[in-house]
DNA sequence: ACTGTCGTTGTAAGCGCTTACATTGGCGCA
DNA sequence: TGCGCCAATGTAAGCGCTTACAACGACAGT
């Protein structure tokens, strides 16, 4: 008994009686065959259960509808959310997303570039600009466009579909200046090798610097995505000799376990603390207080990101750089410093 | 000035002065080629920069080393970390991860296997057992092997690696009918099509029974995956002519919202209702009450399903189903009944 | 009636890789 | 020295699809 092989084009133009290429046409440009000779070539389609060859259609037409995207980890729900709209978007458009994750590694996110690459991605979307310059490299090698999303840089050299983080952060910080607050201080995701983390410490800075305050004598503790480890980071801010009555946090989640934090140590926020958020996901409208954060709109990040990417690889359309706006969400987390 | 197209095997080939077939052999399986030729092959592949073409690998070996899932929604975090360490995994063992989302719309699911087969998926993740019958059909005419996860069911006909959501759900009831309580309630995500929340729901009328309760009496309440959803369930379940003494939820995100829901209206948690929620995400245990949960293994989950489909693909082993522990943790949101 | 045009279909040449099979040459053994 | 064996390499036949180009036939214009 024969292993029963999948039907191919050929299958189906014998039994339909027409060209393999009269087959192709029916499937990828109905428009160019008659109706008569379609609907006999897509009854037989459907009776043999034909399914186009993927290798082989990919090879001949050098395209695998397939985009690719390598993000930091999918754990994180702002990736998460921002990557489940890109996909949909896709998904609209006739494409299909491969992920890949770095876990926020060097070394690793190029291997996964590689990997994408390798497996046929037409095009990948990238999170933030900086990285090693091998991946720039490899994609002009193989002429693979990229996007780069979560931020917006005018100033950089590939294009980029985001938002400011550094203005972002300024306007906040402003906000935070103007209740009267002078005592300031800083959680933040690892810097390195972040630029969005480093872009809304930039922006902070500014505004310290627009208001007379010397920023180099910010209080800065870094710490990875955790809710415990905001709690641990904020016991860490809290116990210096000069306590800050506002304390800025480079994600929600951070500003989440800073918030715990504060309980843990029977503090009141915003009575003895003030601390603010970044990111807006929907956690921040449920703890207590609620938080004040930066609302920055990840879905329509993606959506648009899987836009410009597909205009760009179908209608060679120029990939250009869009900016995206935050707003400032100012909830109860946030009040005048203490007296 | 031509358009400089990538380099070939054969260009390869040409280059180091031996035959494709050589080089093609380097590349797969180097211990059946001298040193000497390797390392000349090698050189050469580096000096031109080759990569080989996905489209033709794919077509010669009919595998892309891909492999496809489909999840309701990655923005449901218990999903995103599974699916984050399914793709660990899987790039641990050279494979690449497409994602779609199905958004637990049926017809939708159909299509998205059908895209990721077409797109060419080696093998694919699913999530719970109940989906379109076409689903199994389509898959077992194209021989593409599925994992079902999220749950195991021996008396499936489909392999599963997963836990038991009903025997899980029965034993925190217990835990709950043991305390004293009598009075209970559930709220859960959408029943239709969702094996997982059925399952959960019946382990609960399980324990019932055993305690003498009548399941058909419980107020059962079904609202969509968020937050906000979790208090309006609460606040309508906490408005009948007799008001439960404990809550169960579907998941805790849900339970979360609950939790709020109780604050909102200006009840003790757990003086005058417990709560109880399933999955034990990050959040559960940053709540004010700390949630009582079910703690499920996700990343040990999806870890194993990249393990067994891997090893299906590359050593032809059977897929057999594999169930994994859930773990009840209780802690301050469930307490004994007020009397 | 003849020719040119155009819309439809067929022919066949790749696309770049893998791999079964053929070939070669070096080595051990008689 | 000659033979056989085996490891290393080469040859070439696909894999299933797309598409440039050829062929064909119907129809309109003269």
């Amino acid at each position: 008994m024969m292993k029963a092989q999948s039907p191919t084009l050929n299958d189906v133009a014998m039994q339909a009686g027409v060209s393999t290429a009269t087959v192709s046409r029916c499937l990828n440009e109905p428009e160019k065959v008659t109706a008569k000779t379609r609907e006999k070539v897509m009854a037989t389609v459907t009776a043999l259960g034909y399914s186009p060859n993927f290798g082989a259609r990919a090879m001949a037409t050098q395209r695998t509808n397939t985009i690719g995207a390598v993000i930091p980890t999918m754990e994180n729900a702002i990736f998460a959310r921002g990557l489940q709209a890109f996909q949909e978007e896709l998904w609209r458009l006739g494409f299909n997303l491969m992920v890949a994750s770095s876990s926020y590694q060097r070394e690793l996110e190029v291997a996964q570039v590689r990997s994408l690459v390798a497996r046929g991605a037409d095009a990948l979307l990238l999170i933030g600009h900086i990285r090693d310059p091998q991946i720039y490299a490899l994609l002009d090698a193989q002429r693979i466009p990229s996007l780069v999303t979560w931020t917006y840089d005018p100033s950089a050299e590939r294009p980029s579909v985001g938002f400011d983080n550094r203005a972002a952060m300024r306007d906040m910080a402003r906000k935070v200046l103007e209740l009267g607050h002078r005592h300031l201080a800083m959680m933040t995701a690892p810097l390195a090798r972040n630029d969005r983390a480093q872009a809304r410490l930039l922006g902070l800075k500014d505004a310290m610097v627009q208001f007379g305050l010397n920023p180099d004598a910010l209080p800065i503790v870094e710490y990875p995505y955790g809710i415990e480890n905001g709690a641990i980071g904020f016991a860490a801010l809290m116990t210096g000799s000069t306590k800050p009555t506002a304390i800025f946090c480079g994600n929600d989640v951070l500003a989440v376990g800073a918030l715990r934090g504060a309980r843990d140590m029977g503090l009141d926020v915003p009575g003895d603390v003030s601390i603010i958020g970044f990111d807006d996901i929907e956690l921040s409208q449920v703890t207590y207080p609620l938080l004040t954060t930066v609302h920055v709109p990840h879905r329509d990040m993606g959506q648009r990101a899987a836009r410009a990417l597909v205009q760009h690889l179908n209608d060679d359309a120029p990939l250009e750089s869009q900016e995206l706006n935050t707003e400032l969400r100012l909830r109860a987390s946030l009040g005048p410093p203490p007296r």
